[in-house]
DNA sequence: TAATATCCGACTATATTGGTCGGCTTTTAG
DNA sequence: CTAAAAGCCGACCAATATAGTCGGATATTA
């Protein structure tokens, strides 16, 4: 059920990318530096997320990257999509990894995991760079995970 | 974010199990051929089940599987924690299998995951074979995932 | 005692993950 | 004009996880 790396190091990059916004591009070394992302992993993921349309480059002296769209016009869940290929937890409920299932008519749990697949990319798709980016400013950032279990829905 | 062959082939066999349960045992062969899996894999993975106290077996000829507790007293959570490992889709926010990360102070999009994971979790830990099981006798199984997706919450 | 079970360790094949490395091209500051 | 700094990109590699197979030992019963 956990998502790679990759996908991680590119939110990291990505939500370095939101915050400099509009200020010009920022360097791979200076991006790998910020996030804890070994340089030569990142330049492969950046490379990926430009073919994407995320990003864009410009090279050369004083080049790097900077964001191609909107932070309000790209999703946690595209991202999450592209990286790690399927945000369902098994592929009979998968939209976009859809598999046919020789059980399904006698399976009894699909229904479960349905219900899970809506949920997650639901919360995915609704997660711009934007969105996340302004909540996190207005949000303790240490909380743990016992604390927030009691918070109830968010 | 996928789950493996083993918790699904483990998942079909526990809900044969329940479905049969309080009928006796049901030997692996037959297990694996209605379920469509392995039969030398099935071994393994009934003999992990067995170890965690959710199956018990009796050998020699007339033996097989049967069910050691009461199906309410089975959730999905525990058994794809026991073969998947985590839950969680990144382990900065899971309980069982929880690393710190360097990036907390930092990071934007803890957050999304966090409630993600609490979803998930409420809905795996909540979700034992019984109450699975009798849901989906009343449920169509063709449901495809379109149709699912406009039906709101369950 | 033969048939049918489970039990269980050893083995293997393949795919995925998580990178590294070297060299090329492009741009610009000096 | 040239050196530094940047992106571009294909090839390669090591470790781990997945998804099993296989052979044989042991137990039970018709």
């Amino acid at each position: 059920m956990k998502l790679s790396n990759k996908t991680d190091y590119a939110m990291r990059a990505l939500f370095t990318l939101v915050e400099h916004y509009g200020r010009g591009p920022i360097p791979i070394p200076e991006l790998a530096r910020r996030n804890e992302v070994p340089k030569p992993f990142l330049e492969h993921i950046m490379l990926e997320m430009k073919k994407q349309g995320w990003v864009r480059s410009t090279v050369g002296k004083n080049g790097g990257y900077s964001l191609a769209k909107s932070p309000d016009q790209i999703t946690m869940g595209e991202v999450v999509r592209h990286f790690d290929g399927i945000l369902a937890p098994i592929a009979c409920v998968s939209a976009s990894h859809y598999e046919p299932c020789s059980q399904r008519p006698v399976c009894r749990f699909r229904r479960v995991f349905l219900e899970i697949r809506n949920q997650v990319t639901r919360q995915m798709d609704r997660a711009s760079l934007a969105a996340v980016f302004t909540a996190a400013l207005t949000q303790r950032q240490d909380m743990s995970i016992d604390e927030y279990a009691e918070d109830g829905e968010v």
